[in-house]
DNA sequence: TGTACATCAGTGAACGCGCGTTCACTGATGTAC
DNA sequence: TGTACATCAGTGAACGCGCGTTCACTGATGTAC
């Protein structure tokens, strides 16, 4: 009932502090050795805490893990939205955003597009996100002229729903375009930030730009 | 001095047979579980041996990741190789090859061309076992009748090298498209692996076997 | 403004666990004469 | 063929370590009258 005092308390601005900075060291500790390595006893030593004082803020690993997990998928999404309003919506701009934002944590980008953390399934939330990052590709899909004869025709099993009739043809060609997108780009990106590139003369910078080039205008 | 005694006497016959029955194991429990769970105690309690006894066959955790790697790249060579050898060398054949092996161990492939094993930096023959593999794709590669426009043209800082005039640039395409060839059916592959298409109305196989024809025709 | 109480951040010690690895040893299997 | 010896597979106990997590607690910070 009371309405002077401001929803954030003091308290609560510390605490949301000290989680970010639990955040922090987690996002350190994966991207020096790798989800794996995440540990809230090394945690909790690293800040100078008892490690029975993490649990104030974290009810356990899992939890943590788990916000982890949602922070990245949301990054990715606000690094494309802001991608798109600042005018670089198309799909050449988001392929150079998504490339930065993999480049600037590899552990991270894996953490979302990456094989399976092995004991762990994530919430159902990440998966409504995960859906958002595909849809934000598949709205630039519909920007490209028409159908490029450089992407694959899948016959995906579309039924054609009563209601959406107008423009359901085009987002399905659009729908498949972002998946060549999401999958060409992952190839490249993937085995680059694996450093499987390292004993090839190949620079997967190029190579990036040349499969983007392909989706993009051929 | 020996003459007569074959090379492989009845102990190193057993002893081999041990070896590879821990590796059975360790691939079973790097299947269940990921890299990570590989451990030389629970190897040792599935087989009910004392962990200590494991140290006859293998001086350390690492050194069994290291042959677990190794077999990993000679498996996949060997694969490609005898698809080679039956008549499917070509592109087509060696992608499905490709993934019919990815499939039936997806671990084992990521051990290969998914991220790196945090604390690990694998021996220097595996490297040369890569090449290996992609000079069977480039060799593949070879024999599609001319540059498609649907694949990407990097500069690739290939010098001309003095010796080999003759089929240089051929070479160079052939090695452009084997580059594609890998990263994006690693693209498709490695998502399928790690679940990314489960919630999604896209068929993996699809669109694998999609890109695979538009790298081998178009 | 001061006092009584509730909230909550953080501590220290302990729990059970599984890990990789070492060491001195036992007992069976091979080898040499 | 039998005996003496060397080789080697496997054991049992112990090492130190780090992990996640719980529990009873202290002390500071807020809140209500």
């Amino acid at each position: 009932m009371r309405e002077t005092a401001p929803t954030t308390t003091p308290r609560e601005r510390y605490r949301q502090q000290v989680r970010s900075e639990i955040k922090e060291r987690a996002w350190e500790q994966i991207a020096t050795a790798g989800t794996s390595a995440l540990s809230l006893n090394g945690i909790a030593r690293v800040m100078g805490l008892s490690s029975a004082g993490l649990y104030r803020y974290f009810t356990s690993r899992d939890q943590l893990l788990t916000e982890l997990v949602r922070d990245a998928y949301q990054s990715l999404v606000g690094t494309l939205r802001t991608a798109a309003a600042q005018g670089k919506g198309d799909l050449a701009g988001l392929g150079q955003v998504l490339r930065m934002w993999a480049l600037d944590d590899p552990q991270r980008y894996f953490l979302v597009y990456g094989p399976p953390v092995p004991g762990y399934r994530g919430p159902a939330d990440v998966a409504a996100l995960a859906v958002e990052i595909m849809d934000i590709l598949t709205e630039a899909c519909a920007d490209v002229p028409d159908a490029p004869a450089s992407t694959p025709r899948t016959e995906t099993s579309l039924e054609e729903g009563p209601g959406q009739s107008v423009g359901r043809a085009e987002t399905a060609t659009a729908r498949r375009l972002a998946i060549s997108f999401r999958t060409r780009l992952h190839g490249v990106l993937s085995l680059e930030l694996s450093g499987h590139f390292a004993e090839m003369e190949c620079d997967p910078a190029l190579l990036y730009q040349a499969e983007l080039d392909l989706l993009v205008s051929h």
